[in-house]
DNA sequence: GCCATTTTTCGACCAGCGGTCATGTTGTTT
DNA sequence: AAACAACATGACCGCTGGTCGAAAAATGGC
């Protein structure tokens, strides 16, 4: 008889559920096993090595927000700032699932670095394709005028990435608002759009 | 007798050396120990985990870089850009310093993801007031024309810090410069300076 | 010089880690 | 029923970061 869920999409649930619910810290195989209700040795018959399982994970939590930014980028009678904007959505609302509450040991902070750099990796590689073409489209429409798409794209995809994980550069809420304001601003100008054209972004 | 070198010092050398000359990967506290020379439990009396090694080393080498950016900053009779380019400067030739062989296995790869948050997080947080006020400055004098110098100078720090270190959002070395030109247009507009006259910052 | 006190050094030791593997157990095929 | 493959397991391994009591070196008052 199949089960529900694999033992493979069991695994992945378990880890999901620690990393949410208690400490992030350094969770270990065995109580992933534990959680999972299985043996420690059968999580090695899914997954080559604890890394594979974060990865499996972090790629699983990128699918749907990639497919609908992807079907986003294809609607091209939505207007490009709107679908930046629509990104700039997602990028908010799946990096907060990561945010976990601090507390005072430091144990394990090498693999929560490990798990923030593959979900910015993630984020940022994935996303950015789908940025470059909507704002390809932009310039084709004329609402946008630059000439480096892809390296717009990456650099809106780094700064935002980088101030919402706010694991590289920690700041506080308003500080982290100034800059993505800033970002804007900055946009509106290399765009050669009116200044506050695109102060929608900003709505969290 | 006081030797030459503390033994605090000795450590931090020790870890450096080891980085550089060996794969990085994840080198054990005794690997240090004893490269160093000494016992494994003197290492905690001078730190009080590994992660403040790393910590101290990072710290250390920024120290110099940083306090050559404070001298720059204060030299207002250099153009802004100018100072600025000398920044990119110290991104570049700090960030190449902990680019190491990349070997085959993946082991220690948390540990080595935390060297790169380390390292990024000092570089932004210490440098960022730095570029800020040399963007102040250049604002005053004319020559930058933009209303939110930190976060300007964020922005560009984000950007530089994370292409340079090349983790995050790794891509070939045309890709890393395509962006940073990008980056470079992008400002250009951004500070509402004519096109290519800053494209000084690209050399490296 | 000498002892008492403090500072420094050490490596055996610990719990726990990621990962392996021989040994089941279960399910399917013939 | 027998044979075979797919799946499950926990004892086990080498190693890690970190602890600790004891020894060694340095220090200071006399």
């Amino acid at each position: 008889m199949q089960e529900q869920q694999s033992k493979y999409t069991l695994i992945l649930d378990s880890l999901q559920k620690l990393l949410e619910n208690k400490k992030l810290q350094s969770i270990s195989v065995s109580e992933i096993a534990q959680e999972a209700g299985i043996g420690k040795g059968s999580i090695y018959y899914y997954f080559p090595s604890k890394d594979a399982i974060l990865e499996a994970l972090v790629e699983r939590n990128y699918e749907k927000p990639l497919s609908t930014a992807q079907n986003l980028a294809a609607q091209t009678n939505i207007p490009p700032f709107t679908r930046m904007a629509m990104i700039f959505q997602a990028c908010r609302s799946t990096s907060s699932d990561y945010l976990k509450p601090q507390d005072g040991s430091n144990i394990g902070a090498a693999e929560e670095a490990l798990l923030h750099q593959k979900y910015m990796n993630h984020l940022i590689s994935e996303f950015k394709p789908v940025l470059a073409e909507i704002i390809r489209q932009g310039i084709k429409t004329g609402d946008i005028r630059f000439d480096k798409p892809e390296a717009l794209a990456e650099i809106v995809l780094i700064v935002l990435t980088v101030k919402m994980d706010n694991t590289i550069a920690p700041s506080s809420r308003e500080e982290i608002e100034e800059t993505i304001s800033g970002l804007v601003s900055l946009l509106e100008k290399g765009t050669e759009n009116p200044p506050g054209s695109l102060n929608f972004l900003l709505n969290s």
